[in-house]
RNA sequence: CGGGGUGUAGCGCAGUCUGGUUAGCGUAUCUGCUUUGGGAGCAGAGGGUCGGCGGUUCGAAUCCGCCCACCCCGACCA
């Protein structure tokens, strides 16, 4: 009894996710020490625990960027006015959220200042003059920046007024070439959500609605979260001529004529943490992928005080083991915690696994294990540490993306009539699969009625939407289906 | 930006309606001793501009006004 009213006073730490997600999310954030508010409304401080996820995140992808041909470069904060105003679509996209400089130091300026959204202005800008040649392309860059966007609304994480994120912006000499750098990166994404976070994700094109302000064509990928709701978690798009017109980034080609360039966007945000928080998380605080996570491992040596010694230097010796397997491990050798207290608090970190080294494992030669993901427990036999702890760490991470894989498709409804459609969403929520008749009017229509929106219409191997098949109805007019895409509601 | 709610110690809360000791409880923190295989026990200690500013009053956490932050629900977005 007295056992069960501690328990209960630890789970009140976080509320429950059934009972509100929303606070469940919040109460992972601050609990798991990944993140605070701060006295800047919309901006949160990323404390050390976070910001090691994120440079472990950051790592996996930036060695993705790099492998594929690109390097990293730096542009400035700052965009002045005239330069964000000259690709009109884009400009009108941003606008309600761009944060102003218009005072340095005393001195009101002549030009305002916009804080970047995003860098296709002053990049562009600067490409103008990096250009001249057929041989100066392709320009392949990435960047590493924090935006701001005046959000009105902000969620640790998913939506806050500054961000950390990369960016991609590359040149090419050719549509079909800039096409085929923009599903690449979107394939790269994909790749990462799944095998680095095992966060399944859907790659597919959004509806000229959802497009990004300026692009030709904007590619997703979509993951979805454990309350049914779907999260945008990268995007590449296909920005064709559009800003190259507007900056004049022309280059002579070898057939002598001066061209405009084909260019490219593509960027994946801190968000895609808020994403790992609300795909794997439960009652008891976070669950982290081994490929991120700060500590694969941790060891809580349990120990008396006569046997104090002994226990610790077998446990350092174990943790010197796993280090040189290549393991990220940290050693809990407080002695102010009991091992109970560790375990919760651990667990609420996420860390994949958990090790506890006793007398009694001593004894046997062994440690014994306990997964975070399924709370299975095991013992492991000391000699083989090295080759076991390894396997059990990846056994976790495809566990994990093999787990998220099936919620995914249990969350996923074909509906043919728009009766079922609302429904799904009011009660079941997830993805739901359904004719469109490729309107932009029947995709708004749908969004007041049901708070979905398309995130995504699906695409073939050559990154072509695929149509509907032949017979399939518009869910809500009725008229012949352009596409059968997928709806969600979304962060 | 509209509608609703909350703001008191690091965290969770009571007290506010009906103004009046030195603002309290749980937990966390510090010290000491005993403990340590799923949030240990006892004893002692520290910690508060009661979200902020202004007003009413002999006296304000409590009443009034303005502002701020956060949460939930709606309109815009990575």
């Amino acid at each position: 009894m007295a056992k069960d009213s501690k328990e209960q006073s630890f789970i009140k730490e976080i509320t429950p996710r059934s009972e509100d997600f929303s606070q469940w999310y919040i109460d992972i954030v601050r609990k798991a020490e990944l993140a605070d508010y701060t006295s800047m409304k919309g901006c949160m401080v990323i404390k050390p625990y976070g910001y090691a996820i994120w440079e472990n995140m950051r790592d996996q992808m930036d060695k993705r960027i790099k492998d594929t041909g690109h390097m990293n470069a730096y542009f400035p904060l700052f965009v002045p006015e005239s330069l964000l105003n000259k690709e009109a679509e884009h400009i009108a996209g941003f606008a309600p959220e761009v944060a102003w400089v218009t005072q340095g130091g005393n001195e009101k300026l002549e030009e305002r200042l916009a804080i970047r959204p995003t860098s296709e202005a002053i990049i562009c800008s600067i490409y103008a003059d990096w250009v001249h040649s057929w041989r100066d392309l392709p320009i392949l860059i990435n960047q590493w920046a924090n935006v701001v966007r005046w959000e009105k609304v902000t969620r640790l994480f998913l939506r806050t007024t500054e961000f950390q994120w990369q960016e991609g912006h590359t040149c090419h000499r050719t549509h079909e070439e800039a096409v085929e750098e923009t599903v690449k990166m979107l394939a790269v994404y994909k790749e990462y959500a799944e095998n680095v976070l095992a966060m399944p994700a859907h790659a597919g094109i959004k509806t000229s609605n959802e497009r990004f302000p300026g692009a030709q064509e904007t590619y997703c990928i979509e993951a979805l979260m454990s309350d049914g709701k779907a999260l945008q978690a990268g995007t590449s798009h296909d920005l064709g001529q559009h800003f190259s017109k507007m900056f004049n980034i022309l280059f002579e080609d070898q057939d002598n004529e001066r061209k405009y360039v084909w260019q490219t966007s593509w960027g994946t945000s801190m968000r895609m943490l808020g994403g790992v928080i609300m795909t794997h998380g439960d009652e008891n605080g976070l669950i982290l992928p081994p490929k991120i996570a700060p500590y694969q491992v941790v060891i809580i040596p349990i120990f008396k005080a006569a046997n104090k010694e002994e226990v610790c230097a077998k446990a350092q010796e174990v943790a010197a083991t796993l280090k040189a397997a290549g393991v990220r491990v940290f050693l809990d050798d407080r002695e102010q915690y009991s091992p109970g207290w560790k375990y919760n608090q651990w667990e609420m970190k996420g860390v994949p696994l958990r090790l506890e080294l006793g007398p009694k494992d001593i004894e046997k030669q062994t440690v014994f294990s306990a997964r975070r993901d399924t709370r299975v427990k095991a013992a492991i036999p000391m000699a083989q540490l090295t080759t076991a702890v390894p396997e059990l760490l990846n056994t976790i991470q495809n566990d994990m993306l093999q787990k998220a894989i099936n919620f995914r498709e249990e969350m996923t409804t074909k509906v043919d009539n728009f009766e079922d459609f609302q429904k799904t969403i009011e009660t079941k929520r997830g993805f739901v699969v359904a004719g469109w008749d490729g309107t932009t009017e029947t995709e708004l229509k749908i969004k007041e009625l049901t708070k979905a929106t398309i995130r995504f219409i699906p695409m073939d191997e050559n990154f072509k939407p695929i149509p509907a098949p032949e017979g399939t109805k518009c869910v809500l007019t009725g008229e012949p289906a352009k596409h059968l895409v997928y709806f969600a509601r979304s962060y």
